[in-house]
RNA sequence: GGCCCCGUAGCUCAGUUGGAUAGAGCAUCAGAUUCCUAAUCUGAGGGUCAGAGGUUCGAAUCCUCUCGGGGUCACCA
């Protein structure tokens, strides 16, 4: 970390300004000749330590440039010591191990965490908007139909990441892309067709194999029935197909836009894959002669797929994309043996574009059967940028739906599958949203109708609500007794903090420390699953303390015998839920002022 | 067969990008209710981080191999 990204930080991250510390410490014994002038500093954190017992935050520094310095990492530490024990702010540090520098934090440090919180308010932790544009393309489900459970998590993943991106100064555009265009959606015109004939009066049977059978089509039969009346009967399909398509695919957006907004997810930008074109002159033609200018494009043969080879491979010559040049495992068609071009030019095309739209940064979440897709996407971003963007793709892996631990059956094609909008009706989008959140989005995941709606520890959607609701119950009956107390007012926000000494109350207090880290930390890595587990131990840290004022009275937030003691309280629960609050907003949950 | 993901307590999973004695919840056992919501909390037991090598001050984490589970594998979208 250079000294200027230091010093451009927010200064809410008060591990950073200890790490700053540190280097200051660093370049006064440089100064002194006791350590070189030239020697490197950079490169060690300062962070929580993993374990109680050693201490309230503990850095690595000497460890890191021991070899650097040409000094044993415990007697270098044993210069920066006494440097640190000497400064007010930290009661005792020491060395710990192969050579850990342990600090020791005066109270006070911990206790001003909370004034800077009712102070920020819901910035806490989060940096003012940037200026490099992210794109975020999540969900682009066909729209051929409902969204399903299988849609949900990378739905509900990628709106997460890009609000946790937001608030660490992401400047983001939430990104859809139709795949309107192939043979899947003539596919639902002529089932949109069949639906029409049936508007009209016809029997139509059974829905032909190929075809979409499910009865969402009706609407869209009878909609065309109404506006067309019996003019599409007698035509050729050339001349009907593209008519209904139109008619079909814009019905299946707004049924997909409304799935949504049932999970408060929006996008900023819907792309059009048709819009791309196809043929001359079109955006498809354009990336690929972009990409047969830097010699990545040729004529050749592939060789036949590994494992056992379909029935219908035939060896042919066919325009290829040289995509093992950037680590794919084989080259791609751009060309399919009809001459028009693969879904993959349409998707090198759209990645094209995002790139000559200003987005250096994309983030494509896809689901798990598309892991085999990666590479060449990446392959073809690298090639057409000339290494200048960066693609990461972010996998979602299946959901399994349970019912009281039983497992719920689905077969897509009796069209029996539980849809996104099933869910989020049984249980609330909260319980969706969190949980979809709540692991890793590389791990499988097992969601369970019943559990996430029950009220218990077991249910951490619950419990991370109850926690936000308890504070403000708390609030509420802290009124009781002090009526004219406001919990937003400058006799919480400014009271002295000095008397959250509890090792209960410390413990939130440096919880609520972690959080500007660990909201860095969870954007840099794509990962917003760690704000649900922090928001997690949060909740726990309240509820432990809150509990312990059971069987200690005196620990309780509210004490009608000591109005500034309470004001204080006031201030610590105040400062947890707003956290609390500002995280679940990240993930796109409401915070409960009351559970009922 | 190739590629990708996963393998951590009986079960479900974290592990802050290489840090110290590997952590939560559930389940089990023992406790807390005149009390700010017991819808919660306190404590105990439970581990060869799948296995074997390697890299280094230091590995659950990085590299190689083996075993086991899932996904995927010309032209579809």
């Amino acid at each position: 970390m250079t000294r200027r990204g230091r010093q451009q930080r927010f200064c809410m991250n008060i591990f950073y300004q200890y790490e700053e510390v540190i280097a200051e410490i660093i370049s006064g014994l440089k100064s002194r000749g006791a350590l070189a002038e030239d020697l490197d500093a950079g490169g060690f954190s300062v962070e929580p330590p993993r374990e109680d017992g050693h201490g309230d935050i503990t850095s690595n520094v000497a460890l890191v440039l021991a070899k650097r310095a040409k000094m044993a990492p415990r007697d270098l530490a044993g210069l920066l010591v006494p440097e640190l024990t000497a400064r007010d702010d930290i009661q005792a540090a020491e060395i710990a191990g192969p050579g850990f520098i342990n600090m020791t934090l005066s109270p006070g440090v911990w206790q001003n965490i909370v004034t800077v919180i009712l102070r920020e308010g819901e910035d806490y932790g989060r940096k003012p908007k940037g200026s490099v544009p992210v794109n975020v393309e999540y969900v682009s489900a066909n729209p051929t139909g409902p969204m399903h459970v299988g849609h949900c998590r990378g739905a509900v993943f990628g709106d997460a990441l890009a609000s946790l991106l937001e608030s660490q100064g992401g400047d983001i555009t939430r990104e859809y892309y139709i795949n309107d265009a192939g043979a899947q959606v003539d596919a639902l015109a002529r089932s949109a067709y069949l639906r029409y004939r049936e508007a009209l009066g016809e029997d139509i049977g059974e829905i032909p194999a190929g075809l979409y059978p499910g009865d969402y089509l009706k609407p869209v039969g009878a909609d065309l029935a109404k506006i067309h009346g019996a003019a599409l009967l007698d035509r050729d399909e050339a001349e009907w197909l593209p008519v209904v398509r139109e008619a079909a695919i814009a019905a299946m957006m707004a049924d997909i836009k409304s799935d949504l907004a049932a999970v408060n997810i929006r996008h900023d930008v819907f792309f059009s894959e048709r819009s791309l074109g196809d043929g001359e002159g079109s955006r498809i033609e354009h990336a690929i002669e972009e990409l047969r200018t830097r010699g990545f494009v040729y004529e050749g043969h592939l060789e036949p797929p590994k494992g056992k080879l379909p029935d219908d491979w035939e060896d042919r010559e066919q325009l290829l994309f040289r995509s093992t040049e950037f680590g794919d495992d084989g080259d791609r068609a751009l060309r399919k043996s009809d001459g028009s071009h693969t879904y993959f030019a349409a998707d090198i095309a759209y990645h094209l574009d995002k790139y000559s739209r200003g987005f250096e940064k994309m983030i494509d979440v896809w689901g798990a059967d598309h892991s085999g897709y990666i590479k060449r996407v990446k392959a073809a971003v690298a090639a057409l940028t000339d290494q200048k963007a960066e693609l990461d793709v972010k996998i979602c892996q299946l959901v399994r739906l349970f019912r009281a631990g039983e497992p719920v059956k689905m077969s897509k094609r009796a069209g029996d599958f539980v849809t996104l909008r099933e869910l989020v009706d049984e249980v609330g989008a909260d319980p969706v949203r969190f949980m979809m959140l709540y692991r890793k989005n590389d791990a499988p995941l097992d969601f369970d109708f019943v559990k996430v709606t029950e009220k218990s520890r077991d249910n951490p959607v619950f419990y991370v609500q109850y926690a936000h609701a308890r504070a403000h119950s708390v609030f509420r009956n802290m009124n009781e007794i002090f009526s004219d107390m406001d919990v937003a007012g400058d006799e919480v926000a400014m009271a002295d903090l000095s008397v959250l000494d509890d090792p209960g109350e410390l413990d939130i207090l440096k919880r609520l420390a972690q959080y500007p880290g660990m909201l860095e930390g969870a954007a840099k890595a794509h990962e917003p699953h760690r704000l649900a587990f922090y928001l997690y131990e949060l909740a726990a840290d309240l509820h432990s303390q809150w509990n312990r004022g059971k069987e200690s009275p005196q620990l309780r937030f509210i004490r009608e015998d000591d109005r500034d003691l309470t004001a204080a309280r006031m201030a610590l629960v105040s400062g947890t839920a707003e956290i609390l609050a500002s995280g679940l907003k990240i993930l796109g949950v409401t915070a409960p002022e009351e559970m009922r």
